[in-house]
DNA sequence: GGCTTATGTTGGGGCAGCCAACGTTGGGTG
DNA sequence: CACCCAACGTTGGCTGCCCCAACATAAGCC
């Protein structure tokens, strides 16, 4: 072996950053999604994905469940409602805020969506045992919750 | 307290999302990362850490050893060196190559830099037992371990 | 000598998070 | 009631980060 190849490690301050580790397997995430889908897919997922939990959402509630901004939320919403994934209409209630339903296209969508995420996810985690996935998985959320106002 | 606030979680489909997660984290991480210095210092702290470990190194070493982009490296490199945190000359025996040399400057903008780290990794992980943080940053490093040729 | 490969550099595209501002609407208070 | 404040949706913009394409130069290989 000798003096083979250099390992290409990152720095040892690195190594052991959690910041950076998170970082890196975040990015990694977003190129193996990248690889199936288009990659803004993912907010439309998670948008999606609280639609078909909560029913209707008006748009600032739906960027408070997701922790995005407002304006972003916008945005994702003209996507999709153009694709006519979702229905949008003044909350007759309250005409400040906008109703957002999901629509049949929308549900079909998000399922499709489903099955992706799921490749995605199996392949992000193919070097972790079942347990470990399950633990890391705790962890992470352990470390959201005690952020409560994780705001946007 | 009746039906005080929603709790205000995101839908289910993305909380048990190790993706999904992952990408909060990161950018709590950035945010937390926002309140104490410049965002781009994160990069910064990357490449001085890596020239403090490994000595002088190409400018592709650099990116290859972090997962980063040679052109985003050449910005990286442009700026640190304005700021005399870096010194460029190209190799003489290779004059493709850049060495790139960690300065004084550097070295101490380095250890600053890393004071701040160490403060916002405690923030980020204050929630977590310090097993639970080991146990974390293991589960990660197995992780990235096992996507070996993460290029960039 | 020619071929391929690596390197640095320039320029550009796209996504994501964030902030500021505006007009509209509701809720509350005087 | 008039008034002020808070929330909402919308527009526009900025920054960071990842990524790709192309080019000129320089090494290495046959």
């Amino acid at each position: 072996m000798s003096d083979m190849e250099h390992p290409l490690q990152p720095p040892g301050r690195l190594r052991a950053l959690a910041s950076w580790q998170v970082n890196k397997v975040s990015t990694l995430s977003a190129r193996l999604t990248a690889q199936r889908m288009q990659l803004g897919a993912r907010t439309d997922f998670a948008v999606l994905a609280a639609l078909e939990e909560y029913g209707a959402l008006s748009q600032a509630e739906i960027g408070r469940r997701l922790g995005l901004d407002r304006n972003d939320v916008n945005g994702v919403l003209n996507r999709l409602e153009s694709h006519r994934q979702v229905d949008r209409q003044t909350d007759p209630t309250d005409r400040r805020r906008n109703l957002i339903r999901l629509t049949p296209v929308g549900e079909a969508h998000l399922e499709e969506l489903q099955r992706h995420t799921d490749a995605v996810q199996d392949t992000l985690l193919a070097g972790l045992t079942p347990e470990e996935r399950q633990q890391l998985s705790h962890l992470l959320s352990k470390l959201l919750d005690s952020h409560q106002p994780q705001s946007a």
